[in-house]
DNA sequence: ACCTGAACACCGTTCAAGT
DNA sequence: ACCTGAACACCGTTCAAGT
């Protein structure tokens, strides 16, 4: 007997993460997920083989929105490689503040199974490390992606978990520091 | 009546923190500790309110190890201060992939309430800071300091949730890029 | 075709009761 | 003094049954 589908898997990923945002990763349960979406916690099977299929959904759109807003920075900060090191820099951190809970899902979950596949995580990466490139040189490419990936998310993540408690200028701290890493490659 | 204790508040953390490194901090339920240390669930409670006291216990032991670990780095490494640092980060990787899952517990949880006070944190910080401190110049040594944690720990968080897959020696990027931050300070 | 009620095994936590 | 059985509210998940 036709049915209508009262919800689709589009709604209820975006369910999902506006109501991680709001209470956290540990508050969304299934049971609250459906309520929200106005039908019952077995029904999301229909759509998710299981939670954490749901939460790696979650995280994927969040990736693909990081390169987005990377890659626009990149692109309005003109030519120079620093300017544009720093402007991404720059952007990432915000990205991470304006969605901290979704953030923390996706880059410092301690359930592998909810880490998007190594391909999507290789298109975040590619751009960057052309730009970095002109920095560090082709040949330290790589390397040099990795400090400056682990700088700028290492920061995010500990500013976030409440390490970073004794005052100053978190801001400019974080600027300092990028800035004194992509030196140094020079 | 006279009742011999058999557990105590030592011996249900060093066994908390094994059966994490064991089996992942989500496999550890108070029924399968408790069972374990040869009791039930319910007399967990005559030693800690809460299972995130517990946890918060096992991360405070953690702390202390790797301080100590660090310190003793230090000692060795000699009198040149970029040189001791390399040696500290070096300690402070090793020492995270010794324990994979508890460093993971302590440094990239959700759960704000499982964090050690800001006074013991700050216990590990300002040794460090004084080194960093000959490095960087006494005026930016705070941020010169978080950025030094951000690249170190954020380095081991991306490696360890496999943000790192595509291939090269990374323990030599590594190292290039902690030398490269400390390079670019100077 | 889509959704749900009822059930299962499992949580963390409380507390009166046992020894 | 220390531990437990039984209970509570809540999980994620399965599946036969409803519409």
């Amino acid at each position: 007997m036709p049915y209508p589908a009262q919800v689709d898997h589009e709604r209820i990923v975006l369910k999902a993460r506006e109501m991680i945002e709001l209470e956290g990763v540990a508050a969304l349960s299934l049971g609250k997920l459906a309520a929200a979406l106005g039908i019952k916690a077995p029904s999301l099977y229909r759509y998710f083989a299981s939670k954490t299929d749901l939460l790696r959904a979650v995280n994927i759109v969040l990736n693909e929105q990081l390169v987005a807003a990377l890659q626009e920075a990149a692109t309005q900060a003109g030519d120079d490689p620093t300017a544009r090191m720093l402007a991404i820099a720059r952007a990432y951190r915000a990205f991470a503040h304006s969605f901290p809970a979704t953030y923390d899902l996706a880059f410092t979950n301690t359930i592998p199974e909810i880490q998007p596949d190594a391909e999507a995580l290789e298109r975040l990466a590619l751009p960057l490390q052309a730009i970095i490139a002109e920095v560090s040189g082709e040949a330290n490419s790589l390397a040099a992606l990795r400090g400056a990936m682990a700088l700028i998310h290492g920061f995010v993540s500990l500013e976030q978990n409440g390490q970073f408690r004794r005052g100053g200028d978190l801001d400019a701290a974080f600027m300092q520091a990028v800035a004194a890493y992509l030196a140094g490659w020079k």
